[in-house]
DNA sequence: TATATTTAAGACAATTAAGTCTTTAATTAA
DNA sequence: TTAATTAAAGACTTAATTGTCTTAAATATA
């Protein structure tokens, strides 16, 4: 598994509250009910990005969370590693300490590339951008039950 | 994490094998005393591995493990597969079920083919080809006290 | 045959990830 | 001021992964 289920439930949840474009603060319940996650793991996941700026907070009516910055100021990238932290994108994929070029493992010279590309893919998609496709090409978000 | 903890002591274990060339069977004991992996679980990712007919395995005295087939027959696609299973190249990457075009998710685009290419990396690596790598570039498979 | 060697198999424990629940604090509005 | 709303914090449970240990089965060799 590339990403773990919080930073999948992080991003989606959060290209979700941008793709209201609401001008206000959007209920972490509203948020969970509409993509079917669990309210009180996703609670803990916004308390993350919130503590990394990503997002603000409010309590109290009327309350909820709201992106800490422009739409197209947010990248996946800041949302991975806030969540996940950076390790994908520095360590061996072989799980040996100190990925480098001093003493590489076998698929450092492929992998490094390979994660580079990766980490600029997910630097080039903004909150913006993700959210421009969503509607232009009418992606999906949550689970369909056809 | 990209490969689990299984899936990278199976590559590091079955490309120090391969490195031997030796004839007949290799110790499990063996492998994990050098490359410091508990050998009782190292035992059980061989035995994912001998049962998806990578690895040829005998027991009693010079009993051990070998390659099932030339080294130029097994990639690591093979061993991340028989151990991991096929989901990293496969499924969608929000964990959204039913990754395909029909009805994509926000990522799908961008990383249909980086998921390809991270397939094709794995794919063009043979357990030959790296382990060539590995002694002409002097590469390293365990972790080093320096 | 008896013993030592080695993998197979499965029980078990420890750790981490994922998910649930309760209480507290902040805020609004009646 | 009181009650309702909502996020924050943390205890707790469950599930999956990782790691350890014991016993059984197969095999070679003395
Ligand atoms: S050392 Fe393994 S990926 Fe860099
Ligand atoms: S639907 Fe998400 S990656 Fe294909």
């Amino acid at each position: 598994m590339l990403l773990s289920k919080s930073t999948e439930y992080g991003i989606r949840a959060t290209l979700y509250l941008t793709s209201l474009k609401q001008e206000g603060y959007v209920s972490i319940r509203d948020i969970s009910d509409e993509l079917d996650i669990s309210f009180h793991f996703l609670t803990k996941i916004f308390q993350k990005l919130t503590q990394a700026d990503l997002l603000q907070s409010f309590r109290g009516p009327r309350g909820g969370v709201a992106l800490a910055r422009p739409a197209d100021q947010i990248t996946l990238l800041d949302l991975v590693t806030a969540i996940d932290g950076p390790a994908l994108f520095t360590e061996c994929v072989l799980g040996l300490p100190g990925c480098g070029e001093r003493k590489p493992c076998p698929l450092h010279e492929a992998w490094g590339p390979e994660r580079d590309n990766l980490k600029a893919l997910f630097e080039n998609a903004t909150l913006a951008s993700m959210a421009a496709d969503l509607e232009t090409f009418d992606l999906r978000l949550k689970i369909l039950h056809l």
